[in-house]
DNA sequence: CTGTTAGCGCGTTCAA
DNA sequence: TTGAACGCGCTAACAG
């Protein structure tokens, strides 16, 4: 009932000590690594520690960050935590912030730049040190704000093509390259690819590389761009498509994409690698109960996770120390990871 | 690189008002609901708010946490984020946090006890006013912990045997028998059950249903229990114990479950539903592209997480009032969705 | 070397 | 409409 929360000062009268010293060490007790530079006696800290550990002292992190300046939170904007593929990225995510005595906000888009700009600025307003992001098409404008306030962030997925940022991005067309070779190893011949149509660099970057290798603009009718909020329906007039075109090859440039599709395929009775041959893009688990299995290229998330973390760290270190952040613009390109049976 | 962080001060300065001026035009600005009772001329607010807009004024949330006690974030503990059944929950808790005013640190336990304490702890750190809790098996002493210390929480998906906590939760049981149903209705003589071996009640709860209606301790050898850390080699075991038994339905506890248990079926020549009839639980993309389709019962997730989320809400305003909460311990239990193909 | 004093950070709130 | 104290932990400066 009585929300008595323990601070500083009770167990400084508790223990007979100075709240200062208190503080000094509570500050000092957490990671005795190399120079351990107390300034207490070996006595009077472990007093202050028993007493401390007896009322279960927790600080309150509100005073620290007024304090410090440093609220030990980075923002997580991402497209749609509901798929495995930001699920990945969230708990991988979770995993290095946490090694770094940070907690991640999180939170998705829809691809929508209006929900974008929210994140932004309901994450500023809970004091984030700095941001991983997903950008999504029409959000150079939170993107832009971001940089001209001097926050930190490290974009990963996809690159905007406006300005240059820094990021973590994996190599799409070489992805596509290994898709080709995939199905051509197949002898299929009549090859179609089905993207998204937002436009963000992870899908145009695939689509471009696509055109590129069937020839050019006449193999831009061989492209499906499926809205991201109509998948489903949309699938269905893909089924058709392929169907009356006698299709033999099918790149599918996401798992969502994949699934719709695959479902859409069976609802019409064609029947994936038997009557088509796929190749998927991102994890799934419906790729693998197929016969044989539907290849797939995954993004190698975790390190692509990892790197952004890393980085953004890095960063905001350096912006903590006053130094100036503007260089910092590396962009990282990782190789896709293929998975296919012999 | 001058990290200039507008503060209320620099907003009174250039407005030529008081600082306390500022604030109170910046609370009562926010949301004109009902009765505004505004104690500044409009002139004087324009102006403060045009400044204010003008130098893109962000509060500073660590003071004002610090100052109201408030830190107007909710934490979520999880089993695994990159889970889609926990991505779904994630999604919506956002929705009706953000609905509120609050932000969400998620964590994910991978049911280990350990992680367990370390999120609850690192969120109370954070400042957190209260949690969704998913417990996983040794949570209890943690529990105890929260409960002892008047945290707010609601648990949901699983409830705790020892005590008597607020959750939101699912008719397991009833699930179990609308399984039973379905597998009868297509002439299964030999049912087996797959759970997981951790005891949790949402598995527990399957199982007694389970063996209740399947003549009691008889069926105990029809249950598969899977480490949650080494679901797929021993689901090789499963597929092998199915083939030599005969087993001609077969209940499947989880998505997890469901995915390793089809893959190792497969990969014996076992083909799910034309071979062997199967229920599974929880979303997942396999269960549609088999033919027929696999039926499936899933938790009305949304439903979950929203009550949860509305309820835990309340109780937080309860105690910010700085009445008792400890009556507040209502558990909900809702009824599973059957997904079935006529 | 051990420990204390005092003031700060910034938004909120109450008395004036 | 304002001045001033407050919440709580941090830390520079200083005393024993």
């Amino acid at each position: 009932m009585a929300k008595k929360n323990v601070t500083i000062r009770d167990i400084a009268e508790k223990a007979g000590v100075s709240k200062s010293l208190v503080s000094f060490v509570m500050n000092n007790s957490i990671g005795a690594d190399g120079k351990k530079r107390y300034r207490v006696s070996d006595v009077t800290r472990e007093r202050i520690l028993k007493v401390a550990a007896e009322m279960d002292y927790q600080p309150n992190s509100a005073a620290r960050a007024l304090r410090k300046g440093r609220s030990r939170v980075i923002g997580a904007i991402l497209s749609d935590m509901a798929n495995i593929f930001y699920g990945i990225i969230a708990r991988e995510l979770e995993n290095v912030a946490a090694k770094h005595g940070y907690t991640v906000l999180f939170g998705s888009t829809d691809e929508d730049p209006r929900k974008f700009e929210q994140l932004v600025r309901s994450f500023i307003d809970k004091d984030v040190e700095g941001f991983i992001i997903v950008p999504c098409e029409g959000s150079g404008p939170s993107l832009q704000y971001l940089m001209k306030t001097r926050y930190p962030f490290v974009v990963i997925d996809r690159h905007h093509p406006d300005f240059q940022i820094p990021s973590v991005l994996t190599d799409n067309a070489d992805m596509v390259d290994q898709a080709l070779r995939i199905l051509g190893q197949q002898d299929c011949r009549n090859i179609e690819m089905v993207t998204y149509g937002m436009r963000v660099s992870s899908m145009t970057d695939r689509e471009n590389r696509f055109r590129e290798r069937m020839g050019g603009e006449k193999a831009e009718s061989h492209i499906y761009r499926l809205p991201f909020d109509r998948v489903e329906e949309e699938a269905e007039n893909v089924a058709n498509q392929v169907a009356a075109r006698g299709t033999d090859g099918l790149i599918l440039a996401s798992n969502v994409l994949s699934v719709a599709v695959i479902k859409a395929l069976l609802r019409r009775g064609i029947h994936p690698q038997r009557d088509i041959r796929l190749v998927g893009f991102d994890y799934s688990n419906v790729y693998e109960v197929f016969d044989p299995p539907i290849p797939y290229i995954v993004q190698p998330l975790e390190d692509i996770t990892r790197q952004a973390a890393d980085y953004l760290l890095k960063i905001i270190e350096v912006k903590e120390r006053g130094e100036d952040i503007s260089g910092m613009k590396d962009v990282s390109v990782l190789k896709g990871i293929v998975q296919e049976y012999k």
